[in-house]
DNA sequence: GTGGTCTAGACCACG
DNA sequence: GTGGTCTAGACCACG
C-alpha cells in the first residue's frame, strides 16, 4: 500500500494518514485482520514523527476501523467495519452541505456532482 | 438571514460563517449586489471577534463571492458568482473522496449517498 | 482548587489530573460553565508538560465533562454532566469486581466495604 | 476453571490474569494448597507469552496469594490468604474514590452503587 | 520490539 | 493569548 502525504496541505498529516488508511480498506487493499506497520515503522516509512502516526492510529481505533493489540500490534478490525449509523449519516449530510451549496453558487449541475460521487463509488465498490 | 454558529464545533467559526453566507447566496436569500453587514456590525450581531468576521469576508472576497468597497461596504458580487472551474472541480473531488471511502467502509450504499446529495441540491435549486 | 499529583504513582499523571478535576466537579468546587485554567497555565501550575494537561483535557472533553472552546477556553460542561448510562454502569461493575474479589479473599466484610463507599458518597453528596 | 482474557482491553493481560485467579480463589474454585498450571502450561493454554503468565504469578506471590516452589510448582497459598491490612484498606479507598466521584457527577445514586457492590459480594460470599 | 507516557520546544491557526 | 499540530528524543510497561 502506497501512502502519499502532502506536507504542504492544510489538512493535518494525521488526518491525511487516517483518510489514506480508510481508503485502503475501502479499496480492499487492507483486509480485516490484516496487520498495519507499527507506529515506529510507519513513521520511518513516511518520514514523519511517531506521534503523528500514533494520533492517526488512535483516531482510527476510536472510530472502530482498527484494533491496537499489545501483542499483535495494529490490525484492521477483524470483526468488520464501524456501522453506517445515525452519527455517520449526519456527518455525511453536514459535510456535503457546504460542498453542494458552493456547487450551486458556481453553477455546477447536480448531474455533474452526482457523477463525481458515482465515479468514486465505482472506484471502490468492485 | 439567520446565522447560527456552533461555537463548540471543530469547524472554525470563520469557516462556518463563510459556509453560511455561501448557503445564503445559494438559497437566494442573498442576491447579487445585496449588502452584507459591516465587519463590525456582523461581529456584534453574532457575538464573535471582528477578526473572525474579517477573515470570513476576506476568504469570500478572495474566492469572488463578495466585493469589499471602502464606501459601499460589503456586497454580494453583483457580476455573478465565481465559475465552476477546474480548481473547484478538483476540490469537490478531493473533498468527496474521504467521505465516499468511509461510506463504502461503513456499508452506506451509493444510492443513499447520492440521495443525500440530491436532497441537498433540491433544497437549493428551486 | 488544589491539585496534588503523585509523580511516583503508577497512575499516569494525565489520569490523576482527570480524576482530580472530576472530583472537583463532584465536590462542587467546579461549577458547570466555570472556566478551567488554560492548558499552558495548568501545566505551569502543576509543573508538568503542556501535552500532559492537554491529554487530560481531551479525555475529559471526550467523556463530556468539559468543553474546549476556541474563544472561552476550557470550561466545565455548562449543560450538565454526562449521563449515568449503560456504558458507565458496566464500567463501574467491571472496575468493582477485582476490588470486591480481593476484599473477599482477604476477609474484608461487605459491611466494611460498603461503609467505605458510603463515606465517599457522603463526602461528595451534600 | 475457565479463564477468559480480553486481548483488546486496556487492562494489561497479566493484570487480567491476576484478577481472574483471585476471583477463582474468592469463588472457591481454587482452594488453598491447590495446584495451578505451570507458567509454561498456563501460557500455552491461554495462548499468551510466558513472560505475561510469569508476571501475573510473581505479582500474586508478592501479595501472598500463591506460593511458587521449584518442585511442587505453583499452588494457592495453603496457609490462607493475605490479610485485610491497612495497605489494602488504603488501596480500596483510593481505588473507589475516582469511581465514586464520577458516579456522583453522572448522577448514579449511592443506593445503586452500593447495590452493585452488594451483588458482587453476594456472588462470592456463599 | 511495541505501544504508552512524558518532556521540551517550535510554529501556526484561530479569535 | 489559546489550543492544535508537529518534531525529537527519552524511559517504561507489556509481552
Amino acid at each position: 500500500m502506497i501512502i502519499r502525504l502532502d506536507l504542504q496541505s492544510e489538512v493535518p498529516i494525521y488526518t491525511q494518514l487516517k483518510h489514506t488508511i480508510i481508503e485502503g480498506i475501502a479499496a480492499k487493499e487492507l483486509a480485516p485482520g490484516e496487520a498495519l506497520p507499527s507506529v515506529r515503522a510507519m513513521a520511518a516509512d513516511l518520514g514523519v514523527n511517531m506521534h503523528t502516526v500514533n494520533k492517526a492510529y488512535q483516531a482510527l481505533k476510536q472510530d472502530g476501523f482498527i484494533h491496537i493489540h499489545r501483542q499483535k500490534g495494529v490490525v484492521v478490525n477483524p470483526d468488520g467495519m464501524p456501522p453506517n449509523d445515525d452519527v455517520f449519516v449526519e456527518r455525511v449530510q453536514s459535510d456535503l452541505r457546504p460542498l453542494v451549496t458552493e456547487a450551486v453558487c458556481r453553477g455546477m449541475s447536480s448531474e455533474q456532482f452526482l457523477q463525481f460521487c458515482s465515479e468514486l463509488f465505482a472506484e471502490f465498490k468492485e
